[in-house]
RNA sequence: GCGAGAGUGGCGGAAUUGGCAGACGCACCAGACUUAGGAUCUGGCGGGUAAAACCGUGGGGGUUCGAGUCCCCCCUUUCGCACCA
């Protein structure tokens, strides 16, 4: 045989001749992720990264969203099955109307733009996805389906509009619905503008009367994160509990001649020693009447309440309030109890009026303790086995508000324990008409009207003889004006185009005026990742069958950010699709991932902290492979991740050396094209120890993409393996080590490295000599047998601590083991003039010696 | 205040079910090859010691032959929720 002289000269990995060529390659080859099934019965798989909002380049944290993504389309691939894997960004693409206003470009040019150079780096980082499938969402088509949805939507009552109060970012100069306004009172795009408060008419989507189906449903996704599901629920906010009348005392108001009160304790009625109403609450106009005194008093509250609501700290207000003068009276006990307003009632929650219980609420009690309220206690802790307790006021305990107890100074409830009074008295004051057993959401309807320019134009008209009339379906697109004035001013800029207002009413054929609100964008995203499994479909805006082959998506990977935007509104409009009999599924996503934020110098990165590592510059520096596989290797994907630019340096060093080594050795895998199946027969112990490490090393990588993504520990264990390459080099190049050996070695780890490393990998599978293209061959498998290792190093403790080590043959039996430990050097020495107590002896682990 | 994560070398992080703590990488140190090295290769690298012993996974207790991992108490930190009646 003849031993093949390794490549001499100098051999450096320059990824960027290497990634154009490929890059065109793969751009010139529509096969290759098309999504179309290979072959119907083949089992799918849709996974899709969510989207970041295209108002400008990708930073670096995009880029380890897609490549979690893009390694597990990779790895499902070679896995044979079908891959739907499409572009999660381009659907969202109405840009920050702002910025392009300012920039002086028109903004549909300025997103097509920002798309076309989004498209451009994402292509050039090589992710795998099917571009012919893009869908932008600022195109006429996609807003015919928005509009259509629309008009379903509007046929079925489930949107409507109206005057209320609405979030107004004064940045965006446009509205916001209540999950667009963060937890600080500051815009969700813009975080540092605080958000306030506007009276407007506006169109809303009944969201709420999923709320049931939407919290219900979340106990079944269970492959979602928890955070994310528990998220959800607080937003959703159900609450059961009972709606109670209160006749005022004396004349009625022409807000009615009661006051309802929302409450969740019926037990303790008896207790309720006040009235509290929202300074906003409709009646208070009504009795305070003229007193100026009062009114300036309320208005105080009022200012008091919206400033803590501004400012995002409704928690944090000091508790005011001011006696109405008025009475209401209790229809439990004919009470008369004074009627209060108070500053931390919400209007918004409930009914705006509360019945306050000093006793057993701490809210209640701290006010009452403030303005001097009678407490009065009507239950009392349960001792279990322990008669009823006297009816003696232990004030220390106050406000008792546990669940666990017993009534008393309630009439004919007494002795009964708190859930039975509830029920009891809930069906007491059904039965008297003055009550009723209620469940309230904090989930409100999804305000979607928004005073852009630039967003679908809502399809409805205003004629003076026939009202609302929704524009018919073979209208559709109603599409924007090309010219108009933005100036920010407020109010939508369409309402200045006269060509876009003036419209003919289709029922009477009169003039109508045109809606001018365009649609929340956020209506885009909530169906978009359906129109991928059919993009091109011209008649309608998804065919079911289509739809139902790849949902539930597989996958969606994102950051938590959208965990009560997006992923409740597309929840929302998937049920509503359900119901309309679009799609067949009642949940989008199956399994969701939050990935960790990426961290530059100590802060999450974000253009106004000036710390955003561009891609761009990284895939200059590094290449695009290293890019990729550093921000996938620097930390499991979940968790947030500290870039350093000298990581990508070392996963760059790591790429070098297997592209050396391949290019150096490839010969091996040329000349053995004939032993693909692996090497045969008896190898010589370094061989083994190769092919050993060779299949633990798949095992690993394997493990991995099906249980728990920890692609750090992948890429880890393909460098032992490489390192383990590198040491046994000297009798690789003498041909020492059978070729097939190392044919076999090279292969797999190409084929290990595809997803994470796809470029590179491309080109050392060219180089061995492959012509078929790297993902269309199957993942490599191993086999257990040739993983197991042979010998076994025990360590050998006593006491539990290490004392020394011995081998053994992999398959020696307890005694064996045990007998060789005590034969032991070390061990016989430590063994001197002690007592063995005990010997412990774990298989495949450890012995342990318990001396005395 | 409530809920959920997290805390391991100089740094990022390994250790999936209790079984050799620190895999892999960065940084650093030494050496080889070099006119040169910001290329490459080899070796070292938790603290401690001449070498051992010994000490080490936020702190304190416990269970166990054996604890980063399980139990109890506490500290720090990140995120989410917060007058929700």
């Amino acid at each position: 045989m003849t031993v093949k002289q390794p490549e001499q000269r100098e051999l450096r990995y320059d990824p960027k001749p290497i990634e154009e060529k490929w890059f065109a390659r793969f751009q010139g080859d529509p096969t290759l992720y098309a999504a179309e099934p290979r072959d119907s019965k083949r089992k799918k798989y849709y996974v899709l990264e969510m989207l970041p909002y295209p108002s400008g380049a990708l930073h670096i944290g995009h880029v380890r969203n897609y490549a979690i993504g893009d390694a597990l389309a990779r790895y499902m691939w070679m896995r044979g099955y079908n891959v739907l894997h499409p572009m999660g960004w381009d659907a969202f693409g109405l840009p920050a109307e702002n910025a392009a206003i300012k920039s002086n470009v028109p903004p549909k040019e300025w997103t097509l733009r920002n798309i076309a150079h989004m498209k451009a780096q994402m292509k050039r980082l090589g992710f795998a996805y099917d571009w012919s499938r893009e869908i932008t969402s600022c195109l006429p088509e996609y807003y015919r389906w928005n509009q259509w949805f629309f008009l379903k939507l509007y046929e079925r009552g489930l949107a409507y509009r109206k005057n209320s109060k609405v979030n107004w970012c004064p940045e965006c100069a446009t509205v916001l619905a209540n999950e667009q306004v963060l937890s600080n009172g500051c815009c969700w795009r813009h975080e540092e503008t605080p958000v306030v408060q506007r009276e407007l008419e506006q169109w809303f989507v009944r969201t709420t009367n999923y709320s049931e189906e939407l919290l219900r449903d979340l106990d079944e996704l269970e492959d979602w994160p928890e955070k994310v599901r528990t998220m959800q629920r607080n937003w959703i906010g159900r609450s059961e509990g009972a709606l109670v009348d209160f006749k005022l005392d004396g004349p009625a108001g022409r807000a009615g001649d009661k006051i309802t009160v929302f409450t969740t304790r019926m037990d303790t009625i008896f207790g309720a020693t006040s009235i509290q109403l929202a300074p906003e609450h409709p009646l208070v106009a009504d009795i305070i009447g003229n007193d100026h005194h009062l009114r300036a008093k309320v208005e105080e509250l009022t200012r008091e309440q919206r400033k803590a609501r501004e400012a995002g700290d409704v928690g944090g207000i000091e508790k005011h309030g001011v006696f109405t003068h008025r009475f209401a009276i209790n229809p439990f006990n004919q009470e008369k109890i004074p009627i209060w307003v108070a500053n931390y009632i919400l209007l918004d929650y409930g009914t705006g009026a509360i019945m306050s219980v000093p006793a057993h609420d701490e809210r209640d009690h701290e006010f009452a303790k403030k303005y001097e309220l009678e407490i009065r206690v009507v239950i009392l802790p349960r001792r279990v086995g322990e008669p009823p307790p006297s009816d003696r006021e232990d004030n220390a305990l106050l406000p008792y508000t546990e669940k666990e107890s017993l009534l008393i100074n309630s009439g004919e409830f007494n002795g009964f324990s708190n859930e039975e009074a509830i029920e009891k008295m809930t069906a007491y004051a059904e039965k008297g008409g003055f009550g009723k057993k209620t469940v309230t959401y904090r989930l409100k309807d999804w305000g979607i009207s928004r005073q852009r320019y630039w967003g679908t134009p809502i399809p409805m008209l205003y004629c003076a003889k026939c009202g609302i009339v929704p524009v018919p379906e073979d209208q559709l697109p109603v599409l924007l004006p090309d010219k108009v004035q933005i100036t920010l001013q407020g109010g939508s800029p369409l309402a200045q185009a006269p060509e876009f207002m003036n419209a003919t009413c289709p029922k009477c054929g009169g003039a109508a005026r045109r809606e001018t609100d365009t649609m929340d964008t956020f209506v885009d995203s909530s169906w978009y990742f359906y129109r991928y499994t059919c993009a091109q479909l011209q008649d309608r805006a998804l065919d079911t069958d289509t739809v139902d082959y790849w949902f539930p998506i597989d996958q969606y990977i994102g950051g938590i950010e959208h965990a009560i935007l997006h992923l409740i509104y597309s929840r929302f409009w998937t049920k509503f699709m359900r119901d309309l009999g679009i799609v067949r599924n009642s949940e989008p996503v199956l399994r969701l991932f939050t990935q960790g934020m990426v961290i530059k110098d100590g802060a999450k990165m974000s253009k106004s902290k000036g710390n955003v590592v561009s891609p761009d510059e990284m895939v200059e520096r590094y290449g695009a492979d290293s890019t990729r596989a550093y921000s996938l290797f620097a930390a499991p994907p979940d968790r947030d991740l500290d870039w350093q630019d000298a990581g990508v340096e070392g996963v760059h060093r790591f790429l070098s050396r297997v592209y050396r080594f391949v290019m150096r050795y490839a010969y091996c895998a040329r000349e053995e094209k004939n032993s693909k199946s692996g090497p045969q027969g008896a190898l010589p112990p370094e061989a083994r120890a190769i092919q050993r490490k060779l299949h633990q090393t798949i095992k690993r990588v394997t493990d991995d993409f099906q249980g728990r993504w920890h692609f750090n520990t992948c890429i880890a264990a393909i460098m032992e393996f490489v390192n383990e390459l590198y040491g046994a080099e000297e009798k690789i190049a003498s041909g020492e080590l059978p070729a097939a050996v190392v044919a076999d070695a090279e292969r797999r780890v190409v084929l290990l490295l595809a997803p994470f490393a796809p470029y590179l990998a491309a080109e050392l599978w060219e180089a061995l000599g492959e012509t078929d293209n790297l993902l269309r061959h199957p993942w490599p498998e191993y086999d257990p047998a040739l993983a197991k290792e042979e010998e076994i190093e025990y360590p050998i403790q006593i006491n539990g601590k290490l004392r020394s080590k011995i081998t053994v043959p992999a398959d020696s039996a307890e005694d064996f083991v045990r007998d060789g430990a005590l034969a032991d050097e070390k061990v016989r020495a430590a063994l001197e003039g002690k007592q063995l107590v005990k010997t412990i002896v774990i298989p495949g682990k450890l012995v342990n010696l318990v001396l005395k």
